[in-house]
DNA sequence: GCCAACGTTGGC
DNA sequence: GCCAACGTTGGC
């Protein structure tokens, strides 16, 4: 299948692309997913190898912060099951999942960040999911001239 | 902290 | 199955 490519959402103060890096087994586990569209690109349409923009939103200057990659294929999210979790989901079913999630890992971060303002500002970007009016999908897809243009803007 | 936009819930 | 109310996201 062709490389796809996506825009996840991440809040820096909550997982940062550092955070990813420091992770122990090299790459993380992207939980806490609890929108069906969002779920579904994750169970549905990710494969390894696909790219990602690792996104800081909620932030004092949103925008496009580094690379990742998907790095495994859609298993269940734990963090649905557990009561003591921010992520727990009393109607989730262990028998049938709910919530589905992928690992990412991290590829290199941006040389210079791409701002949400310079994405607007950019004509190449026209349409792109993120960028629409009120959009607040935390994971969206990409177009590969999108994703090559924003790696441009961020110095690749 | 405000508010527009949108997804989800729940009453009917 | 509609739709109003509600809660959440996220840019500013």
């Amino acid at each position: 299948m062709a490389k796809k490519y996506w825009l996840m959402k991440t809040e820096p103060d909550c997982y940062s692309y550092e955070d990813l890096e420091k992770e122990k087994r090299g790459q993380g586990h992207w939980e806490g997913v609890r929108n069906f569209q969002a779920r579904n690109f994750m169970k549905e349409q990710m494969s390894i190898g696909d790219g990602v923009l690792f996104y800081y939103s909620s932030c004092a200057e949103p925008g496009v912060a580094a690379i990742a990659e998907v790095a495994s294929e859609p298993y269940p999210d734990h963090t649905q099951f557990d009561p003591k979790s921010q992520y727990y989901d009393p109607t989730a079913n262990p028998d049938k999942p709910k919530w589905w999630m992928v690992d990412v890992k991290p590829v290199k971060k941006l040389p210079k960040y791409v701002s949400l303002k310079d994405m607007h500002a950019n004509p190449d970007l026209e349409g792109m999911v993120t960028l629409r009016k009120g959009n607040r999908l935390s994971i969206t897809p990409v177009s590969p001239e999108h994703w090559k243009a924003v790696r441009k803007m961020g110095g690749l």
